[in-house]
RNA sequence: GCGCUCGUAGCUCAACGGAUAGAGCAUUUGACUACGGAUCAAAAGGUUGGGGGUUCGAAUCCCUCCGAGCGCACCA
C-alpha cells in the first residue's frame, strides 16, 4: 500500500465517521501520512487527530482513537495505534507493503515521476555567469543545483526550459577587452581588470586564430579596432569555454539568451512604453524611472539614464518580458547571495507589469561557497588569478563527487569547499555509499542469474516480513513524494538527503536478508521475491541518481 | 546607519510547526568461512548563539540582543 493509498483511506475512514455522526469537523482535502522517526511507532503515521482536535472541540487522544477503529477495519493495515498526545501510528501487513516492490520494478524510470506540475511552464535561470573568466566554485554550485531542480520540476509533469543569461554588454566586458589587450602587449592588466592565466591563453588564441585566417594582425590595428577584435573574439572563446565546461559537467541549457539582444531588438523599448502605459513611469532630471518603490521596492530605479543611455536593469525589464511573452507562466530566477539586493525592484518590475511576485516571478537565493586550504578561508579574486574553477573542481574529484557534493545541502547554507581535503580522501563524500548500493545490487542481480534465481518465477509479497524489509519498503514508497517536494521547495538536496537513507536501508537490509541462497542450500519464493525488493531499489536509486546528474554505476 | 541571509555534535551538513534534534567524517569497540567490507553492529559526542513570546507542541513562527556573510549607484 502506498502512502497516497494510505492516505486516501483514512479520509475515508474520517468522513465515515463524520456520516455516522461520531465527528463533527469538515475533513482536510489532503491528509499527511510520514514516516515516524522511531521505527517502533510503526510504518506510517499520521497528526491529523491532533489538527481537527480544536475543530471537533474534543480531547486529540479522542479523536485519535476515532480514527484508529475505523482504520483498522482496512484491508492491508495490520495495526493502529494511537500515541502520545494524538499520533495515530499505522503499520501495514506485510503483504500490502511488499506489493510497492512489483510497482517500482513495473514503472520502472518513471517510477517517482508525479502529474502535480503538469501544465506549468516554468523558465529556469541559473549560472548566467559572465563570460569575463571561468566558471568558479560559485557558478559551479549554481550549475548543479539549477540543472537537478530543472530535472526535478520537469519529473512532476512541468515544462521546463533551462536558461542562461549571457552578459555580452556593458563595462565589466571592455574591461576584459582591455585586459586581453594589455596581456598580448606584455603589458600588466589593467587596474580594473582581470588577471590570470587564462587571460594569457586567450590573447593568445585571438591572435593565432587572426594568423590562421589570414586576418591583420589586432596588435597592429588602431587602439580602438584592436580593443573591439579582442573583445568579440574574447568574448566567442571564453563562452564557448564555458559552454564546454557546463557540457562536461552534464549541464546543458536549452537557450542561451545574449543580453545584448534587448538593446539592440527594441524590446527595451517595448517594455518601457508598456509600462508607461501601465502609469509606473516617472521621467525626472533628464532620465526615466521606474517608480518601484510604490510596488515596495527601497528606491525609485533608473531605466534609461540621463545620457539616454540603457542601464542594466533596463535588460532586466525587457528579459523579463520577453520570458513572459514566450509563454513561461513561472520565471525562476537563481541568484548568488552578493545579488539579493535585486530582488526587491524585480519584485517590483514584476507587480508593475501586472503579474505576481513569487508566483510568475521566483528568485531563490543561495549563498555562497567558501574556498577553505587548511582550515583557512581563502578569498578568491578574478583579478588576482587565485579562482578555483569548475574544472579544478572536476579535475580534483570527477564530476559526480562533485555535483553531488554541490547538490546535497540547501542553497540556504554556505558551504565550505576544502579542495586539498577532497583530493585527499575523496570517500568522504556520500555519494560513493549511494553509488556503491546501486553497484552492490547490480552485482547481485548478477549473481541472482548464475544461482538460478529468477524473478519470474514468483513474487510472494507475503514473504518480505524482515523488519528491515518494512523500513526498506517504507522509504522506496516516499520517493514520489520526495520528488514532489523538493519541486515544490525549490530544494533538490532532499533528493539526495533521501537517497542516502534508502541506501543506509538497503546496506541494512542486504546485511540481515540473503537474496541469493548461500552454499547449496535450495532457491526459495523467499529468494525470488527478495530479487524484486532488490532490484525495485536499484530503481529508486538509479532515479534519484539521475535527477541529481549522477551517474549509477553498475561495478566501482 | 538601513536591509537581506545565516548561526545545530570537534569538522562538513540534515531535520512539511511534531514524538527521544539526525547522518557522514574524525574518536573508541566489535563483525572478515565477504550474494561486493566503498559494508554492518555499538559507544561517545548537543542548553539548536543568548534571552523573552506565540501553542497541545518551537531548531523551525514573532520580538530582542550577540556574532558572521552579503548588499545598499543615472556600475554592470
Amino acid at each position: 500500500m502506498t502512502p497516497s493509498a494510505l492516505s486516501t483511506a483514512i479520509r475515508a475512514c474520517l468522513r465515515d465517521a463524520v456520516a455516522a455522526g461520531d465527528l463533527a469537523v469538515s475533513v482536510p482535502e489532503e491528509i499527511r501520512v510520514e514516516r515516524p522517526r522511531q521505527r517502533e511507532h510503526g510504518d506510517w503515521a499520521t497528526n491529523v487527530a491532533l489538527q481537527l482536535a480544536k475543530a471537533a472541540g474534543r480531547p486529540p487522544r479522542e479523536v485519535a482513537e476515532l480514527l484508529a477503529a475505523r482504520l483498522g477495519e482496512v484491508p492491508g493495515v495490520k495495526s493502529v495505534d494511537v500515541a502520545g498526545p494524538g499520533f495515530v501510528n499505522i503499520t501495514l501487513d506485510a503483504a500490502a507493503a511488499g506489493e510497492l516492490a512489483r510497482d517500482i520494478v513495473e514503472a520502472g524510470s518513471g517510477f517517482g515521476r508525479t502529474q502535480g506540475g503538469a501544465g506549468q511552464r516554468v523558465n529556469l535561470e541559473f549560472v548566467s555567469a559572465n563570460p569575463t573568466g571561468p566558471l568558479h566554485l560559485g557558478g559551479t554550485r549554481w550549475a548543479a543545483v539549477g540543472d537537478s531542480l530543472a530535472r526535478i520540476i520537469a519529473a512532476t509533469g512541468a515544462d521546463v526550459t533551462r536558461e542562461y543569461y549571457f552578459n555580452d554588454h556593458g563595462a565589466q566586458i571592455d574591461r576584459f577587452a582591455r585586459s586581453l589587450l594589455a596581456r598580448a602587449r606584455g603589458q600588466e592588466a589593467p587596474e580594473d581588470g582581470y588577471g590570470g592565466q587564462y587571460i594569457a591563453d586567450i590573447a593568445a588564441r585571438v591572435i593565432a586564430d587572426a594568423a590562421a585566417a589570414g586576418e591583420p594582425d589586432p596588435l597592429g590595428l588602431p587602439e580602438a579596432e584592436a580593443q573591439e577584435v579582442f573583445r568579440a573574439r574574447g568574448v566567442d572563446l571564453m563562452f564557448d569555454e564555458i559552454k564546454t565546461s557546463l557540457h562536461d559537467f552534464g549541464v546543458d541549457f536549452d537557450v542561451y539568451f545574449h543580453e545584448n539582444d534587448v538593446h539592440t531588438s527594441g524590446a527595451v523599448d517595448r517594455a518601457v512604453t508598456r509600462l508607461r502605459e501601465l502609469g509606473h513611469i516617472d521621467d525626472a532630471d533628464g532620465a526615466v524611472w521606474l517608480r518601484s518603490t510604490a510596488l515596495g521596492d527601497d528606491k525609485d530605479r533608473v531605466i534609461i539614464k540621463s545620457d539616454g543611455e540603457a542601464a542594466y536593469f533596463a535588460g532586466d525589464l525587457a528579459y523579463y518580458l520577453d520570458k513572459r511573452e514566450r509563454g513561461f507562466d513561472r520565471v525562476v530566477i537563481m541568484l548568488g547571495a552578493d545579488h539579493h539586493g535585486y530582488v526587491g525592484r524585480m519584485m517590483a518590475m514584476c507587480a508593475a507589469f501586472g503579474d505576481t511576485p513569487r508566483e510568475n516571478l521566483e528568485i531563490l537565493i543561495g549563498q555562497m561557497v567558501n574556498l577553505v586550504r587548511d582550515g583557512q578561508p581563502v578569498r578568491m579574486a578574478k583579478r588576482a588569478g587565485t579562482i578555483v574553477t569548475m574544472e579544478d573542481l572536476v579535475d580534483a574529484v570527477g564530476v559526480d563527487a562533485a555535483r553531488y557534493a554541490l547538490a546535497r545541502s540547501s542553497v540556504d547554507s554556505t558551504i565550505d569547499i576544502d579542495l586539498d581535503l577532497l583530493v585527499k580522501r575523496s570517500n568522504d563524500n556520500p555519494v560513493y555509499y549511494v553509488q556503491y548500493a546501486h553497484a552492490r545490487i547490480s552485482g547481485i542481480v548478477r549473481n541472482a542469474g548464475a544461482a538460478g534465481v529468477a524473478m519470474a518465477d514468483a513474487f510472494d509479497p507475503a514473504l518480505l516480513d524482515d523488519d528491515t524489509e518494512a523500513v526498506l519498503l517504507a522509504a522506496l514508497g516516499e520517493f514520489p513524494r520526495v520528488i514532489a517536494q523538493a519541486a515544490e521547495l525549490r530544494e533538490p538536496h532532499r533528493v539526495a538527503r533521501y537517497l542516502e537513507e534508502l541506501a543506509g536501508r538497503f546496506h541494512k537490509w542486504y546485511d540481515t536478508c540473503r537474496v541469493t541462497p548461500r552454499g547449496e542450500d535450495p532457491v526459495t519464493d523467499t529468494h525470488r521475491t527478495r530479487l524484486w525488493l532488490a532490484e525495485a531499489t536499484r530503481t529508486v536509486l538509479g532515479n534519484g541518481l539521475d535527477l541529481l546528474g549522477v551517474s549509477a554505476p553498475e561495478r566501482m
